[in-house]
DNA sequence: TAAGCGTTCCCCCGCTCGGGGGAGGCGGCT
DNA sequence: AGCCGCCTCCCCCGAGCGGGGGAACGCTTA
């Protein structure tokens, strides 16, 4: 197992290569103090695992995360974070982390999290998992309660990107009517036209990207 | 600690009743061989948290949680799956469950994850969790890249919703430019109008819920 | 029975939007 | 120098869209 530490601090690094130098076969092949260094050590140690700080001075973990694995690097991208903040981890993982944990903890539970990224899989501390599951759950209870089952049909076709008259050919209805249920969901959305409707059936989770592709 | 176990196998009930009543304070106060024996027994015995079996019959474990979860309990669902099949994982997530792991984890993991779902915070296990981080990060590549960046300006106004004179004023140029850049969106996008556009630049990823949201 | 709501359909009007032209300046590339 | 892509701005025009009315029918509820 190839290692590369990423660590401003000099001290941390020294203590997740202890940490990490205690698993037999493992190795810590290279260290780097910023982003930018941590891209190049990466290109040219072609690690397993790379261990990432979030904050460091200069380019930061996250858009180093983001060079390799757009490098097309075969390595594994383990986030690290001194504090709980929620706020990075889902950039972190548009950046393509494969976890997203705390620096602070126990060693046996980052060996861990070290071999369950070099086999492919990921994880997160539980804090984060939270609040990707809110992320994932929250908007499905706003359900855009004022709007009658029809004006959700049309709803839907809208945000499908048809026109009146395509609306009225699927629905088996006229022109008028579909117009008619617009301007009730227009209304009853508070806003000012129909893409402005779509953006809020998106918004809510009315729809969702993926929803109506075949 | 008060828990529910719902499971269609009693002999799988067992070995996690045994398990669980192995931590001192825990009990497990109810039992359910499906969903809707699980909704009433939660209901009844107000648990702290509900350890909820996906495939069973009758009601499946994801229609109970989500019943569960809407009915305003503050009980935790924690869903266990046999397989790791990640096709029931957003289903859960999406129903309210806070957490997701495998049936057959050693004792001190589930109670563990008991533990941490107990707490507040949720868990997934490492297959879902890398699945969960796909479909963050996957559609992030789909770029649209024929547009240029102006282009790409003008887009994230449609994509708030906004008219071309509106966009004019935000961006600083005349009406009549803003209309070029958006018939040049809708070329290349293959689009016929602005509302089609934003669906384009929702379902590519190029926008997502929640990004524009002051 | 009367009231209310949801669904369907119709008219007119004003306007933004989208499509068709074009033109000038600016920067990079060859 | 020439070319080309990008950004900027301008004209005309037609069609669809949004807003304002209204009206009929069936259904549930009071």
């Amino acid at each position: 197992m190839r290692i590369v530490i990423v660590d401003d601090d000099p001290l941390v690094r020294m203590g997740l290569g202890a940490i990490l130098r205690s698993e037999p076969g493992w190795e810590v092949v290279a260290e780097a103090g910023d982003g930018a260094s941590a891209v190049a050590e990466v290109r040219r140690a072609h690690p397993d695992v790379v261990l990432m700080d979030v904050r460091m001075p200069g380019m930061d973990g996250l858009e180093a995360t983001r060079l390799i694995v757009e490098s097309g690097s075969a390595a594994k991208v383990l986030v690290l974070t001194t504090f709980e903040v929620d706020e990075y981890v889902f950039d972190a993982m548009r950046a393509g982390a494969a976890g997203f944990v705390l620096k602070r903890l126990p060693p046996t539970e980052l060996i861990e999290a070290v071999r369950v990224v070099a086999a492919g899989e990921s994880l997160l501390f539980p804090a984060s998992t939270r609040a990707v599951i809110e992320r994932f759950a929250g908007p499905e209870d706003a359900e855009l309660p004022d709007l009658t089952e029809r004006e959700q049909d049309v709803l839907r076709e809208l945000a499908r990107g048809l026109s009146n008259p395509e609306i009225a050919a699927r629905l088996f209805v006229s022109v008028e009517t579909v117009k008619s249920h617009v301007a009730a969901i227009l209304t009853k959305l508070s806003v000012r036209d129909r893409t402005q409707a779509v953006i809020v059936a998106y918004e809510s989770g009315f729809v969702r990207p993926g929803d109506g592709i075949e």
